[in-house]
This record gives structure tokens, sequence and C-alpha cells, in this order.
DNA sequence: GATGAATGAGAATTCATTCAT
DNA sequence: TATGAATGAATTCTCATTCAT
């Protein structure tokens, strides 16, 4: 039962780390197995096919992510307050899950997304809450919780880009800015 | 002559299609070929590679990207409204070239990027120079024009994103607004 | 006691129906295994390999077939009434079971048998008797019981094949003629 | 173009030696492909797939079957005369070319027939209006010509696999006398 | 330049079988 | 006996690239 988990989790562990690195289809299968220290028909065991095991691996992060993002986010916070700090959460988790960062990337620009099936989902419904009630109580633009958070999460991706390529890291105050500008852009 | 510019244009243009459509690996040249109306060796003839095509393809798209950018653009318009304008410029180029933005989304979070050989670089250097002299004059914040450009152009591909996502386009006022908020972000 | 057997006979049962509909190699033992309701690990309990589960299950219709071959055949018929009794008994339990007789079909084109070891035999010994009896009482042609019975059965074969592709059954009268037909060739 | 005739050829010419020895599941591409002296690839420029190639064959088979079977059939010769030689005609090829009667057994009562799409069709159109003029003029049972070629053929085929399994040749009076049988049991 | 048949390394996936529990 | 996770060799098929015409 242990070991089943310790497996599965195993794979993806090492899925992302080749992913991010290398890009879906630099990823076979075989060496997924190889690296991941199973056999092919082990990760087959737990995954219906590759596209299953990226999905998942995607879930998996949006999970976390999610988790990050509502850090320190209560009721009694100003909604500028809390749309900040959510923005600093996910730029702060983004910044420390450099693979995550890149996968997520990767497979939210492939055709994955768009193509197959319906969208996986990025943030869990509580987030996605959070986006609601703001619209709710007439803070918010007249938008969809998953347009406009999809519009907030772009900004954090694209300043995080940003930093990677340049190399250098912005200040707080720099960040603090940013995130203040994030809520601006989907404020009423 | 003009048959060689025309089959390399239409090969260009055929990947551009299946590209946005399946990303690069649903791409294959035996297919692109085909959909053509050429031979796989006439490709090879025009491209030294997938790889290289794929760059070119990019290359062809950043330059159009970089003309439209500059509509308008001029000495005479003070600093906020040089940027919105460029930011409204972006964003109307990218709501009007679907299969170029989703082509460019790929490619930019793709492993042909980060990975192999350098940023091919998207805007063109007349563009970076507005961004330069920004910094120059004070106006915006210090960093590298490549850097600063990935953050503006990031946010409209956002916003992009989210328009394509919501299935309805927001009103010019809306899109004023985003546009201002894009240069606060990057105003010193 | 009971419940092993009813394990190995259902395994039997359904490797039946997958392999008449899909043949040997879209019957994985996985398959079989979860349609049947027991593990993988069961079917290696009970067979020693897919092959001798195959193996078995022919001779389990294979001894079917004999037993039903020989209803109502007795010394006191004449020879021609014997074999055309045996046609039609044959005739009627291969119309009646419709997945053994696919299966047996292809078992019998099959590498299986010409292939690795013996001919596992199809009829029984007391059904060769009867032919090597008419052989020997000079009535029938002067052959093996197994290839005469071969030939015999192999009409009953073509016939009932005859009838499901053309989805339409004979009537009593035009069997009997082809029953007959069946005597005259292999009599003597 | 010459060239292309005799790689797909020599293809299916392997492809009928393998797969009669061995069945199709013991016929691996890989294997077909260097025993054929081509890359595997080369096989999948002449046939879509495994399937197709195997389609394809039995194709080639039925054709000179239907070819060699109507040797020396004209309207001359008498009903029962018309039919006897088509019965020892296709004896005759069946036995000349043990590797296409092999072929072809497995490939009829394997899935591929009854499987997927229709009966690819065996005798051809010129053999079928045989045994449909035979309907119409009243000399045959009213059935459809498919059924009751496959009668016919059915009856052959299992003279030539018990001769196999015997092995030992039928004399041609032997024969004779199984043909007129083959006819007696497809007259009205 | 144009063609497209040929190549073959490489990829995803399958599945009979084993074995520790 | 029963289980089913794990194995990994084997299989089918893909596709970027080459080259003789």
């Amino acid at each position: 039962m242990k070991k089943q988990v310790s497996r599965r989790d195993k794979i993806l562990q090492t899925a992302l780390r080749m992913i991010s690195e290398g890009g879906f289809h630099n990823s076979p299968m075989s060496e997924l197995a190889s690296r991941s220290g199973v056999a092919v028909g082990t990760i087959y065991h737990h995954f219906e096919s590759k596209d299953a095991l990226i999905r998942a691996l995607y879930a998996a992060c949006a999970e976390q992510v999610s988790a990050a993002v509502l850090q320190g986010v209560d009721e009694k916070l100003s909604n500028s307050k809390r749309f900040e700090t959510m923005w600093l959460n996910l730029h702060s988790w983004y910044s420390r899950h450099a693979l995550e960062f890149s996968f997520i990337r990767q497979f939210e620009s492939s055709p994955f997304v768009s193509g197959k099936g319906h969208d996986p989902g990025f943030f869990s419904q509580p987030v996605l809450d959070v986006f609601r009630e703001g619209v709710k109580v007439g803070k918010l633009r007249k938008l969809k919780a998953g347009a406009l958070s999809a519009l907030f999460a772009g900004m954090v991706s694209s300043t995080v880009t940003m930093e990677l390529r340049e190399g250098k890291k912005l200040s707080g105050k720099e960040l603090a800015e940013l995130a203040s500008m994030g809520y601006a852009a989907i404020r009423r």
C-alpha cells in the first residue's frame, strides 16, 4: 500500500523533472521508467497512457498551487489585501518551484488543454470561490471566475518568466507594486 | 523566382495552421508537404530542418507583430500614451491572428526557446528601442528591454487568453484600462 | 472443492466467449481474469500457461462434440444411417453452439495444431472407432480414421459456415440430403 | 516504377511464407522487413498497417484462386461437368499452393473476416456468376452465390486438409468422385 | 529546384508470466 | 489457493531526413 503510493509519486516526480527540462516529447516512457527505477509496464499499471500521466501531473501541480495561493487568505482581509496576498503567494510558489512552473507553462500552452476534452482546470474551487465572491460583492469585473483568475495568474506568470529571463529577482517593493497592479487589473 | 517565394510561403502558412491546431508533434513533415501541395524534399530545399522551419515561422510571426505594435507610435506621444498604444496594438493583432497567437504561445513555452541555442527574440530592435529609451529617460523600471517587453507582452497575452477562454470580448473601455495597467506595471 | 471447479469452469467459459468473439490475440490474460472475476494469478493456478488453457478449452469442446455426435448411434443402424445420424448430430451441435464452433475453427486452422506438439485430436476414440469399423468391414474408403473423420467433419463445418454466412437455416430435407452426401464422400 | 512493384510483391511473398508457417502473430513486421530485405518503414510505405497488408495478401490470393478455378470452364460444358471442373481446379490449385492454402484457411477462420468490416470476398464476380447462372436456370439450390460457393469451396478445403493430414494424395478416380459429390451437394 | 520512395532509430503500448504477500 | 503489482521483452507504428532520378 505504501509502496504503491511511493512508486506512483516517484514516477510523477521524475516526469516533472524530465518534462520541465526537455519538454513532453523529449521524455520517452522508457527513459522515464529507468530514471524512476521501475519497469515500463509499471508506469502503465499506474497511468493509462502517457497523456493520462501528464494530466495527472498537471492536476497534482494545480492542487499544490491552489493550496499555496490560499495561505493567509481569510475573510478579515480587505479585497485589495486579499488578492495582493494571493498574487504574492502565487509568485512565491512559482519562484520556489521552477520545475512545476516550467511544466505548467508548457502544459497550458500545448494542445493538451484546448485540444482533447476540456480544460482540466487550474485553480481549485476554493480559490475560484474567492474570485466569485469578489464579483458578487461588486468588487471585481463581471467575468467568470475562470477568466478572472486566468488573467490574474497570467500576470504572475509573466512576471516570473521575466525574472527568469533577466536572471534577477525583483525586490519586495517592486513585487508589492506589481501585486497591486494585478488587483487593479481585475477589479471593477 | 515568384514560384519559389510562393512555395516557401505556402509551406509556412500550412505549418502555422497545423501547429497552431495540433502542436509541433502532430505536424509531421510528410503531412505538411501534402497539405502544402509540395513534395517532402521540397520543404528541405527551403528549410534545413523541421527545427529551422519552426524558427523561421516564429521569426516571421515576430516580425509581423513588431510592425503591428509600432503602428501610430511616434516621438510626439507621451510615454503613457506610447505604451498604451503599443499594448492595444498588440492586443488587436493577437485578436485578429488566432493562429499566430496560438503558435507563438506554444513556441515560447516550449524547449525551443530556453533549450537549444539562444532565444530567437520576439520584438524587433525598433520595438526594443522604445523600451530602452523609456528606461534611459527614467520613465521605466531599470530592467533590460527584453525583460520589460516580455512582462508587457505577457500581460497582453494573458488578457487575450482570458478572452478566448471566456469567449467574450472585452469592451474598448476595459481594454483601455488594462492597457493603462500594462504601462503602470513597467513604469518606474 | 466445488469452488475450484466452478472457478476453473468460469475461466474456460469466459475464455470461450472472448476468443470466439475476438480471437486468441484479443484475449489477454488480464482481461480474461477480470471478466472471470478472478485474479490473474488464479488462472495460473489452474492452467500452466495461456497455451495450456487454450488446449484445455479445445479438449473440453472436443469432448462435448464427441459425446453429442454419438447420440443415438448404435450397432443396429445400417452404415448409411449411422453416418448420416452422426452428420446430423454434429450439424445440430455446431448450430446450437456458435461460440464453440467459432473457437474450434480458429483453433484448428491456427499454428496451435500443426505447429507446436501434436494434433490434440478432435474426435474421441469411440467416434474414431466407428470410422475404423467402417473401414474394417469394407464400407469406407481405406484411409485413417483421423483423415476420414476430418473430411466428414469438414463438410459439416462448411455447411454451418455457409448457413451462418447466408443467415438462413437449411430445411430438414436439405440437411438430410447433405448428410447423405457426407456419407457418400467417405464410403467406398 | 518497376522497383516499387517488385518491392511490394517481395513483401507480400515473404508475408505469405511467414504467416502460413507461423501464423499472423508469429510474423512481426520487423522480421517481415528484414526477411524481405527492406526497412520497416518501407512496408508502411506500401501498406497502411499490418492489417491492411494481410487483407491485401488475401485479396491477391483470392484473385489467383478465382483465375485458376475458371480454367477450362465455358458455356459448352454441362452443369455437372462445369462444377466438377471447378472443383478439380480448386483442388489442384490448393494442392500446388500449400502456402496460400494455409494462409487462406487461417485468414478465413480468424476474426479478420467476421470481425472488422465485411467479408472481403473470396471468389471473383466471374466465378460467382457461374453459381448465379446455375441458380437462375434451376440447376442449383436457391441460395446466394456466396453461400453456395462457400459450401463448395469448403468441401475442397476439407479434402485437401485431409490429404495433408493423411500425408497421402487421393487418386484421380477418388477425386473425380468427390468432385461429383461436391456438385451433388449444391445442386437442386 | 522538385520529387517521393526508402530508411531505421525511436516511441508508445501490450501482455504473458512471476512472486511476495 | 488466491491475489494483483510488477516486470520487460516484444510489437506495431511514426516520422525526420536522405538521395537517386
